[in-house]
DNA sequence: AATGAATGAGCCTTCATTCAT
DNA sequence: AATGAATGAAGGCTCATTCAT
């Protein structure tokens, strides 16, 4: 008798193999085969479920931004201070889920694939506007729109720093310190006026 | 024309070919035969010279850092002032030389290739590592040794955030918006005390 | 037709098929390509049951010494005298199966792959520890250990020697001509005490 | 200024060189850059002397049947009596520069090339008929001719089956064990009469 | 729902060979 | 006399993808 209801539980799995083996082969170089065994099932099946290698792993990039974006949203929930808000993003950007060794690499890979698909370059993008919107409306209260914006700017390009020089390391990731260099950032800025 | 001494001329060609072809291609997914064809070569004959398809990746990449480190090493020279020379630091980083779309694209690349090739790692990490020297001792006249060190870490993250928010788009990159954002950085930092 | 165990009528296919090539070609420069062409599957399908030429070259080599091997266990059940013995054992080594130009062929050009093939080598290494031994288990009964051991090697080294003076003839082999040869050399020595 | 005469010894180096890396390789499997290398020349300067990989090959062949030949006629002058001569052509099989390692090697697989190229196997059938026709000859005043001739089938399949045996070993060859075992074949057919 | 079977296309690499100097 | 320069051709191997079951 055939299993009912298999697709999401294959879907998920496939998709949490593809960034294991992205990290574990430190690139987009993963074969399909690859991804499948590691999910347990047949190549074959990857393509039936996805179409084929690129669908899935921009399902899986697509993954990665959403489980982002909804742990961003639930813990902004009830934080009603600008400060407050600004540190609730950078803290959760930085938190285990998201600045594993495993996703810092999918993530590095997922911007060099974002130069050859528009498709892959349209997820960064959006991913980019959200948190910058996120950061200039937390950041209203304390700043004026025009400083606001310029802050918010500087604090994506050090997150998306951190990121990358995280990448090169071989230790687990240290989400304390890379969040008192952000931290850090945002104090003078803010600081300052 | 001459027949003897073609090697510097081939190594040159085929080192400035494979960077215009992991520009074009937006990833390390590009074969020999590509970049030989752009040299005007025969893939074979990159073989010759490098041996295989890695050591020419890392030859390009070689080559990268170290008209990096001559631009620094020359934009440096009489500058005493301390804030002056990370000024200099900062915007040889962003020159026209190096912050070409080709250079971030292969930036961006070697990064990956990082993740998988000791070699790479080596030569990002020299590099990492002469940055960050050289802004500490920049800013040591400025700080605290210790506070000298935090904010050196902070402009190298920033500089590689804003590298890799570059490669993301499809315009021509912005030098003086990108110095804009890491001076402020500085200014902030180092005016604060 | 079946869609599933294909795998050992491939397998027999390919091995087939990297005999008979061995022997067109007359040496063991031989592609994947053109044996898989002549089991008529394509290449990709040799790799993917073998892992690669070499495996496949060394699968054609156990098969024939295995063919040999029961071959020789078939034709000396229920034969006792020592003499009998020894005859059986020549002449499966020049049975029509074995001595088939392209068995001869493929024999010639093991004995070359042994010389940089650890694991070739070994087979041979068993299947000439095998004949000597039963041949001087043959013989125990009519010399004693130490001739029974140099008649051995003797007979094993004309059996040999017989294949190479084959390998080099255009014309079909001659079994009863090839087993005259070493049993007279049996009969002699045997014979003289 | 021209350097005269340098052909000769560019020819023997490169003959000397064939051998060693063949030896060396373990099979044909030799490329014109390691034959020329060894020689201390250019592979061009080999394709020069020689106009192909192939013609090398045989060159190198013909040298060592011819160097045998030489041997062989040297060793006999002076030696009357047909089982001494039959000895002589035995030693002069197993001497020190004929059953060398390297030598060993070539044998092999030029019985292999001879498979593939009507020259070669023109060579090898050449030796073997001379080898034949002396030792038919020699055995004359022993043997009625038809058994002579088949004696001297016999010690020609020993030696080589002989040759072929060592081929495998990776100790130094042993030549007296390997004349024993042949002169030990000739004494029992010559004896029994 | 899932997979074994199978392949075409492509890439890296090697190598004999040619040629101008 | 000798070689550096250069290439075309070919082979081993990988892999995404398709298909029949």
């Amino acid at each position: 008798m055939p299993k009912l209801g298999m697709e999401p539980i294959r879907r998920r799995a496939l998709i949490g193999a593809a960034i294991e083996q992205i990290h574990a082969t430190g690139s987009l170089d993963v074969t399909v085969g690859q991804i499948a065994r590691r999910a347990g099932v047949s190549s074959a099946l990857a393509h039936h479920y996805f179409g084929g290698k690129e669908d899935l792993i921009i399902a899986a990039m697509r993954h990665l931004l959403r489980e982002l974006g909804h742990k961003v949203k639930r813990d902004l929930v009830g934080v009603a201070d600008g400060r407050c808000r600004v540190s609730a993003i950078i803290a959760a950007n930085f938190s285990p889920e998201q600045f594993g060794a495993e996703t810092i690499s999918a993530w590095l890979n997922f911007y060099v694939k974002a130069q050859g698909s528009v498709e892959a370059a349209r997820l960064l993008r959006v991913y980019a506007r959200r948190l910058h919107s996120n950061l200039t409306h937390a950041l209203g209260s304390l700043l004026s729109k025009n400083e606001a914006r310029r802050v918010a700017e500087g604090i994506g390009a050090m997150i998306d720093g951190v990121y990358l020089r995280h990448a090169l390391r071989t230790t687990v990731p240290n989400a304390a310190q890379a969040i008192a260099i952000v931290e850090d950032f945002v104090n003078v800025q803010v600081g300052r006026k």
